[in-house]
DNA sequence: TTAGAATTGTTAAAAATTTAACAACAAATT
DNA sequence: AATTTGTTGTTAAATTTTTAACAATTCTAA
């Protein structure tokens, strides 16, 4: 199951985010029509992507939502979850952070890191914020494989490089500053304006 | 310039906030190939949407950079700028409005509202919060056409037919709780663990 | 018990997006 | 002055993503 088109990689987590709404609203089963609406797609891609993953509901009853989950699970988590380090304990940080800890996802932000003494050596959200000094040693100890850069922008090339000596195998920067490529990585980059400045466009234009 | 493709106008963005920085520098022109680079995408690519806006550079000297931050900005900035208000002065309410605070950009956080008596009448970054009660009123003075949801999940829904109502025409949704569309309104959703499910599932795959 | 409605799974078609290929030509080098 | 090198702009091809179409099947209800 890894030959998964990028879009649908994608759209699995939404899935299972509605998903799971469901289920805590004690419904079981779903059409693949009220799964497009709740994320504004149409039936025909839900579908699509359910059979990629080789799920098949049942006939005029729909998919059993549990079962869906769970398989979403398998092919988007590992086994035991992944480690998580958020790197800039500011704003965006804590954000981050008190967000996935309300989540319950297999995904789990262990350590914070900042070279500010104000947040170091505090918890924030049950998540520990260490100096930068400790950053090698708590991503071995913790065996963490994914950070999360929400420094200044000026800090995140060399911090990049830094993590990937580390053995990171991922990253994802919401620093303005678009990151080089480093082999081994796998690197997403998220930046605020783009998506503000699409929806200007689109505001203006239509 | 009306018709330009999606992902085009995501990248216009990318592109004017790198050749901002290259501006920045005291650099003058540049090729293909070296925005390509910065942006890590590839340089036919780069051709390709400079092509579409209508600019042309000059060979063997590439782009003059500031006409092409120019002619972006006549593309994707209306006239005189866009009003844009935060709903929700939380963590991640504060860091976009921070953010926004240091570019200098066309797109402005003029208002920020909230229900908790603690955030409401103060500033931040010089953004001033009043309470949900003003929000239509304010709109209408400000003529705010853009709204950032950064509230909890629960408000979104009722809150996104309420900006409807008051004119707004842009939406960008953090809240995890997708929305439906609305007629007339372009919506724009993001999801933070979309991001990391990907970084996740091609860690685990590759 | 038959006809009609609803829904899935899948193949095929269409649309959108990216990549390749290359002609044209300016500048640098011989 | 001739040749090589580097770079753009653009058309065409390839790839990826979305949408359409529909056969198969189950349920509802006449
Ligand atoms: N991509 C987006 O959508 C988006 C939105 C908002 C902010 N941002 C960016 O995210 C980053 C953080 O924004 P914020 O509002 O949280 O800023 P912030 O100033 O609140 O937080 C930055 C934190 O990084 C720490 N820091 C500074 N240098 C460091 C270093 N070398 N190593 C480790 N930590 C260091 C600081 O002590 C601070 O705690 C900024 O780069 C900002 O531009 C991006
Ligand atoms: N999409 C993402 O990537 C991402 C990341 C982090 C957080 N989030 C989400 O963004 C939202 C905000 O996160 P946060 O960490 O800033 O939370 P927060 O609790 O710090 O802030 C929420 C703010 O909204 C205000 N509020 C509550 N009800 C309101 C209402 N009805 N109208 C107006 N304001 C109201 C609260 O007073 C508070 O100031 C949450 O929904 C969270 O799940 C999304």
């Amino acid at each position: 199951m890894n030959n998964l088109p990028d879009k649908t990689v994608e759209r699995l987590s939404q899935y299972r985010r509605s998903l799971n709404n469901q289920l805590a609203k004690g419904k079981t089963h779903i059409f693949s029509h009220e799964i497009a609406n709740l994320l504004h797609i149409t039936p025909v891609q839900v579908r699509r992507d359910i059979m990629l993953i080789g799920y098949s509901g049942t006939l005029r009853k729909g998919y059993d939502i549990q079962d869906l989950v769970n398989l979403i699970g398998q092919i988007i988590d590992t086994d035991n979850g992944q480690n998580i380090a958020v790197i800039g304990m500011g704003n965006l940080g804590k954000a981050f952070i008190h967000y996935l800890y309300e989540k319950r996802t297999k995904l789990k932000i262990v350590a914070a890191f900042d070279v500010n003494p104000d947040k170091i050596n505090k918890s924030y959200a049950d998540v520990y914020c260490y100096h930068m000094d400790q950053l090698e040693e708590i991503i071995a100890k913790e065996s963490i494989k994914i950070g999360i850069i929400t420094t200044p922008p000026e800090a995140a090339s060399e911090l990049a490089d830094r993590l990937r000596d580390a053995g990171l195998k991922g990253i994802l920067n919401y620093t303005p500053k678009p990151l080089s490529e480093r082999e081994g990585v796998y690197l997403e980059e998220y930046d605020m304006i783009t998506s503000l400045e699409k929806v200007a466009y689109f505001v203006k234009n239509k």
